[in-house]
RNA sequence: GGGCCAUUAGCUCAGCUGGUUAGAGCGCAGUCCUGAUAAGACUGAGGUCGGUGGUUCGAGUCCACCAUGGCCCA
């Protein structure tokens, strides 16, 4: 016996109970350990997930990707590692811990105890690991989970140390200044990798138009304008473009120079003096707007040219400040301008600025404004709104400061001679990307890249091992062996703790030149060294050649791509090359990003997140899991409960109400898998009566073509079009097998044809259960345990730890596939015939006719015949007659063949054989005799005849088939119709009684003439169908269940009784 | 300013190397079917495949330009 299924489950709870049982009977600890002894390999390397919050429903999407694949080869009998990735360090930790502490400042943190603070750190880690874990174990994604890696741990920093330390005996690695985009809440630098995505909100700042008199015009004044006032006290000089044209504007007692076409600017009239090239202006001095400042004392400002000029906002003239943007800094190197470093590392003013000093340069833009209009070169102040630049974890604006971080250089040579850029690129280029621009997409970053800054002012996170002396000299240590043979002092204060902050500041090292103590800098590193040196910690690369050997490169990575191209992917990329000229992964799968169900971003705030547990709990795993694998990765995907109930319908559903069909009907007639075959995809197994009905042998041939398809696709990293082929498999499954054997399962008699139908459904099940496993595990286990495991105690104990299906292409029928494929298509057909004459299924026709395309289906319609008949309902399925009135022919030229043979001549002879009489060259090519068709002797194989249906007739017509419907009715078939809908009618009547399948009954009736000559004729019919013993006519008894509504407009008085 | 991607039915999306009449799901309207099916089938409306050129016997598909949207870089 099977266990009886639930015609109505709940998914999310069977969910829980399967996860539960996985646990109890360690399924996974047997799952991990599978091919432990394997000879083939396949390496996989998880993309750390942030351990900072907890996981939300795109982590999902990637993780499906991940747990699929791994799952496909686990099955396959891949050895793999399983080991999943915790990203634990970095400045987003931080933040959310100093906010947990209440902390506004980065001085918070010194005088909270820095060392307190790294621990916090770690522990908010540590927790939120935990929960990403428990998160992951319900998305069913099987990993070794007690062996995941923590980018935080002192494997990683110090193989790290060890890529820094090469960088540095190659000179790749300095320390520059430059005018960066800072923080000012988080006191410390963003490098532009963490600049560009999400690094930007629409704000309204105060913007201000500026007069600059200039010193050699006295009166005239040159006009600049900008959003951020605080600048301007900063400010060296003025930009003009050197081929634009300015104009001389007089403006009440002003004299100003903008450019021409920003003269719109100006408010009120003014009339143009003169207009000049912006080159005539180059070398003027002015005033500047702060001059008085102590700050500004011997600045002299004058006039640059700048081709990166442009007149699309403001007036044509930039106002130049080097300590206060990147452009400005580049130019003061070009000009050799001097540059005034106005803000600290909180934004605030520092010494030298006057009533500024001390006060933030957010908020300063009243004073400035006053002071200016008290010096009279105030124009205008205007509300301008504009994408300014924010911290991507704590919303704060950012400002530009110049400061010394380190560097990697992108353009420096490596040993084999050539630029790392350069070796990056050939490196980028041996990998595969799906989707395919990822690697023009890569290869675009590594060309643009600047330097890679690496340093970061802050507290927890890589320690930098960057020993800069006094003397000049710099040491870089390579490892912890090392950083204790260097030391000279703290090595006793440090021993013991992890390579954080405070704890490795301790240590002082002796100066490889001069030997005095030297101590490291303080700045610890940016966190995509963290996931970017994965393929070398997690695999040992330090301690175990071997083993970093036989698993690196990775054979799959996955991720979702924005960010990663300039982050995870770059990182990794960039120490492959550096520490191995080696690709680190040779296939990436990138995915988009998951959106609500109209497309719009989730936002909390919006109102419109979805969270993982809900989802998890009320759409189920499975179903999110199928949503994602579903979709096509190179774009984003909309997600949402819809959807998810979408997929529960169409699919889900679908394959378990035929699951639960076979269960309940094996189970009625005792049938039993045979043992030793149980699971195998071929029915020859199921024993030797099995008969070779032809609806069998075709679901069997469907099945081996599937088994073929996912495989081929898994294998190409694609789980969309084996997603798409599964689900028409299925529909395929429970639209036809199903349906067409029905009866079979029915009948009384336990005969070959009965097994066979039995056979042929479970092995279908099963290999299905198989095929879907690594996509829906939880589904799947379930179906698996009842048909397979409670049957075979020697069978795998779970779906996932049996063998990934094997094609056999011997079973593989094409013919019978095309022709099933027709019947379906003729079905079709012939339900549209009956749906347009008004004639439903179940009222038997005479006559159907059936046009087909050519001899070899008609001769295939033969063998259809009685299933056809069957389906539609009809006594005689015949050929349309060629000259029949139902149908004309169209003739088309078959392009495909005719295309290749005679190029440009195709379109004389479409012309031609349009203006031919159809139906004589249908007969033609019937006759197999070829056709002069404009000058051109055509062979039979190279015209296409179509029949078209005739107006004016019950028909349907598609690609040429036609369909044709005898719509007359004799007394005999409206009586016969009349058997059947009482049938109907009974059915749903023991239906709504409640009674089982197989109950017997007895079957009161009461009608008219009409009733009583149908159940004359058919009453033998009727008891049969409807598991009738003795149909009487009489008024039911009382505890009979009765119906007596009219049936086509007959009064009929129905009762059933369970037979005693 | 440069680069990449997308644009197919009301909505969400398939459409392999160019080939005849471009598909699915959802939604809407109607009809039917059902002793596995809170399902399903059929019919109908709804498409100048973003636009313009080009290559070709033939373009949703290839090329160029343009438009719109998105992403990336400067």
């Amino acid at each position: 016996m099977f266990s009886p299924v639930d015609p109505k489950p709940d998914f999310p709870e069977l969910e829980r109970r399967r996860l539960q049982w996985w646990n109890d009977e360690g399924i996974v600890e047997q799952y991990l350990k599978r091919n432990e002894n394997a000879d083939k390999h396949w390496s996989f390397i998880d993309g750390p997930i942030t351990a900072n919050n907890k996981m939300a429903v795109h982590h999902a999407w990637g993780r499906s990707y991940k747990d699929a694949f791994q799952r496909f080869r686990t099955m396959q009998g891949y050895r793999q590692r399983y080991q999943n990735g915790f990203d634990c360090q970095g400045l987003w930790i931080e933040v959310d811990v100093e906010r947990e502490l209440g902390f506004t400042s980065k001085l918070d943190i010194e005088d909270y105890g820095v060392g307190k603070f790294v621990e916090d750190c770690k522990a908010r880690v540590q927790r939120f690991a935990g929960e990403i874990t428990e998160q992951s174990k319900r998305l069913a994604m099987w990993m070794d989970w007690d062996n995941s890696y923590y980018t935080n741990s002192d494997e990683n920093n110090y193989a790290i140390w060890h890529f820094l330390k090469t960088c540095h005996e190659r000179g790749w690695l300095y320390q520059g200044s430059d005018c960066m985009p800072w923080c000012p809440r988080c006191a410390t630098g963003l490098s532009n990798m963490e600049i560009v995505t999400e690094g930007y909100k629409e704000v309204t700042h105060p913007s201000v138009y500026v007069k600059l008199p200039l010193k050699e015009r006295p009166g005239e004044s040159l006009l600049v304008w900008t959003t951020t006032p605080w600048t301007l006290a900063a400010n060296v000089a003025a930009a003009v473009h050197p081929e634009l044209t300015y104009a001389k504007v007089r403006q009440g007692n002003d004299l100003l120079y903008l450019s021409k076409a920003t003269l719109g600017v100006l408010k009120g009239d003014y009339t143009v003096e003169a207009e000049l090239p912006g080159k005539d202006l180059i070398g003027l001095t002015y005033r500047g707007p702060f001059d008085e400042l102590p700050a500004q004392e011997g600045i002299e400002h004058r006039v640059i040219a700048w081709d990166e000029v442009s007149e699309e906002e403001g007036t044509g003239i930039v106002h130049i400040a080097p300590g206060c943007g990147a452009e400005d800094f580049a130019l003061s190197k070009e000009f050799d301008l001097p540059v005034v470093m106005p803000i600290d590392q909180f934004g605030t003013y520092v010494d030298g600025f006057d009533f500024l000093s001390g006060q933030f340069a957010g908020e300063v833009a009243k004073p400035i404004f006053d002071s200016l209009q008290q010096k009279e070169v105030l124009l205008r102040v205007e509300d301008y709104t504009h994408r300014y630049p924010i911290c991507w974890r704590c919303d704060s604006e950012l400002v530009f400061r110049v400061v010394d971080e380190w560097f990697i250089s992108m353009d420096g040579p490596d040993d084999a001679g050539k630029k790392l850029r350069e070796h990056m690129v050939d490196v980028t280029n041996k990998i595969r990307w799906i989707p395919d621009f990822g690697l023009a997409r890569e290869l675009d970053w590594l060309r643009n890249m600047s330097d890679w800054m690496i340093s970061k002012k802050r507290y927890y996170g890589l320690a930098l091992p960057i020993y800069p002396c006094s003397c000049g000299n710099v040491d870089v240590i390579g490892g912890k062996a090392e950083l204790q043979e260097r030391a000279v002092e703290g090595w006793d204060a440090f021993d013991g703790n992890s390579p954080h902050r405070p704890w490795v500041d301790e240590v002082k090292i002796a100066c490889s030149k001069c030997g005095e103590p030297v101590s490291r800098i303080k700045d610890v590193g940016n966190p995509w060294l963290d996931a970017g040196i994965v393929p070398f910690a997690t695999l040992h690369y330090d301690s175990d050649r071997d083993y970093w050997e036989k698993w690196y490169p990775a054979d799959f990575i996955t991720e979702s791509f924005p960010g990663q191209f300039r982050n995870w992917f770059y990182s990794m990329l960039a120490m492959g090359t550096a520490l191995e000229h080696r690709e680190p992964f040779r296939t990436v799968l990138g995915h988009g990003h998951v959106g609500d169900e109209h497309g719009e971003e989730m936002h909390k705030s919006k109102g419109n997140a979805i969270w993982f547990d809900d989802v998890a709990d009320k759409m189920g795993v499975d179903v999110m899991r199928w949503l994602f694998l579903r979709h096509n990765p190179a774009t984003n995907v909309n997600f949402g409960y819809g959807r998810g109930d979408e997929i529960r319908r169409s699919l889900i559903l679908t394959l378990w109400n035929t699951y639960s069909f076979f269960v309940t009907y094996a189970n009625i007639d005792g049938w039993q898998p045979v043992g030793a075959a149980v699971g195998s995809p071929s029915v020859e197994d199921q024993g030797p009566d099995v008969s070779k009905s032809e609806l069998d042998r075709w679901l069997i041939s469907e099945l081996h073509q599937l088994i073929t398809d996912v495989t081929e696709s898994l294998e190409d990293y694609d789980t969309m079009t084996p997603i798409r082929r599964i689900e028409s498999f299925v529909e395929d499954l429970s639209n036809w097998y199903v349906r067409r054997s029905r009866r079979r399962f029915w009948k009384s008699e336990d005969d070959t044809d009965k097994q066979s139908a039995y056979a042929t459904l479970h092995t279908c099940l099963v290999t299905l259960a198989k095929l879907m496993a690594p996509l829906t595990p939880y589904l799947t286990d379930e179906i698996y345990q009842n048909l397979v495991r409670a049957h075979d105690a020697e069978a795998p104990a779970s779906v996932h730890l049996c063998d990934w299906p094997e094609s056999d292409a011997s079973l593989i029928d094409q013919a019978l596939n095309d022709e099933v494929r027709l019947a379906m298509r003729l079905a079709s057909l012939g339900r549209s015939a009956r749906s347009k004459a008004g004639i439903k299924v179940r009222q038997p026709v005479q006559r159907i006719y059936v046009k087909v395309r050519g001899k070899q289906e008609e001769e295939t319609l033969d063998r259809l015949r009685a299933q056809l008949s069957d389906e539609l309902n009809v006594k005689q399925l015949l050929p349309i007659a060629d000259e029949s009135d139902y149908l004309r022919y169209e003739v088309l030229p078959n392009l495909p063949v005719l295309g290749p043979k005679y190029g440009k001549d195709v379109g004389k002879i479409r012309a031609a054989l349009g203006e031919m009489d159809a139906g004589e060259v249908a007969a033609a090519v019937d006759r197999g005799d070829s056709l002069n068709v404009a000058g051109f002797e055509l062979a039979p194989d190279e015209i296409l005849v179509a029949a078209v249906e005739q107006e004016g007739f019950a028909s349907a017509q598609e690609g040429g088939y036609v369909v044709v419907v005898d719509t007359e009715l004799p007394p005999e078939l409206l009586d016969e119709g009349l058997a059947r809908e009482i049938v109907h009618r009974i059915q749903n009547m023991r239906r709504d009684a409640d009674f089982n399948i197989s109950d017997r009954i007895t079957t009161y009736w009461q009608g008219d003439d009409d009733v009583r000559r149908v159940l004359a004729a058919h009453g033998k019919y009727i008891s049969n169908e409807t598991l009738t013993l003795s149909l009487e006519e009489a008024a039911p008894p009382p505890d009979a269940h009765r119906d007596d509504s009219a049936i086509d407009g007959h009064k009929v008085l129905l009762g059933v009784r369970k037979a005693t």
